[in-house]
DNA sequence: ACGACATCCTAGCAATGCTTGGCATTCTGT
DNA sequence: ACAGAATGCCAAGCATTGCTAGGATGTCGT
């Protein structure tokens, strides 16, 4: 195990990574449809074969960024709640906010984590940790002695996600976004 | 304008319909990924250019099924929603409870309608009037007198389709649908 | 210095959505 | 009744997609 090898295992990291972000900043600026193996591949500046070395196939690059984006949620969501004092509708208003912000400043992101093919397992052993980390943010919002409280949270989140997607799609009109945010909020507490 | 260009016109009727459902059984048995022009040709038995003739693409054709697919799903609320007298609670929750059950016995057609790119207009005047039917659904469950009874259908509705989206994709466990299902309702209606 | 190995690219495959060109058949005007 | 126009339809082809095979090039340990 020469220090050789050790560099190229950084390299490889380090062209790993690239591939990911390289694949987020195309899907953010001109859209999934336009991030072709192809595309990528010229934009990384290797072949394609490249990627498949890297990644079981294009189903798995979306995969990893969305994991990414999981992470960047999860800490997004616990900025918003830390900004509010333990517990309680305050907190919940705050991530709620929060989570729509992050939804339709990251269209792109967003998609590739609750839209799109991915080949991340979710209800099972195997749920990304960033994953459980974003959903115990909303969980963290309601009183801790609640024993309901892991499906209060399921239904907020399923509340706020079905918001940003049908809005985003145009099936409901934007505009109003933030009245249906309060109503929700204040509904779910009590 | 003889007959038989009526017969003519009859006929491209038919097919066009007979293109819809293929569409829509062959998405149904085997799901989105495997309806393809060719395959739905073949099913139809003509050649590829005859879907073209009657649609503008395939996007066209999915936007169709979906369009049957709101019809449906307004007659479907409609009979849960008469089944329970006037607007409240009852109303509410058995219209709630119909939507769940169309979005998991149909998820291809829920897919079309809600998931795939489509080329309908939703948020404008070219909304389809099945899909202003289907909403209307969710609106009548609430009291006539409240003036902000829209933003509670969009909410409700909002957080079905999450519900809907996120448990047939696995984000969330199946089991406790019900449970969510009780839980939001109870909420929405104080 | 040389064989073994890893790295990477050119070229290609099958499948996809969609279009072109032309062949029958049918309709229309005289 | 019949030539020419219009229509309906299909075989074949185009460009693009995700993905892979095979070989060229360079690197490593000995």
């Amino acid at each position: 195990m020469s220090t050789i090898s050790e560099r190229r295992e950084r390299e490889r990291a380090h062209r790993h990574q690239l591939i990911i972000t390289a694949a987020r900043e195309l899907a953010e600026s001109e859209g999934w449809e336009a991030v072709t193996t192809r595309r990528l591949a010229e934009r990384v500046e290797y072949s394609q074969p490249v990627l498949y070395s890297h990644f079981n196939g294009k189903d798995a690059i979306v995969s990893a960024v969305a994991l990414d984006g999981f992470t960047e949620l999860a800490a997004h969501l616990r900025r918003a709640r830390q900004s509010a004092p333990g517990p309680g509708q305050a907190a919940l208003r705050a991530v709620c906010h929060a989570y729509l912000e992050f939804a339709t400043e990251r269209p792109a992101l967003y998609q590739a984590m609750f839209i799109l093919p991915t080949d991340l397992k979710f209800a099972s052993s195997e749920t990304p940790p960033a994953l459980r980390a974003a959903f115990d943010e909303f969980v963290d919002c309601f009183d801790p002695d609640n024993r309901r409280r892991e499906l209060y949270a399921e239904v907020t989140w399923s509340a706020l996600h079905g918001m940003a997607v049908l809005s985003d799609s145009g099936r409901i009109p934007p505009e109003p976004q933030e009245e249906r945010l309060d109503f929700l909020v204040t509904q779910i507490t009590r």
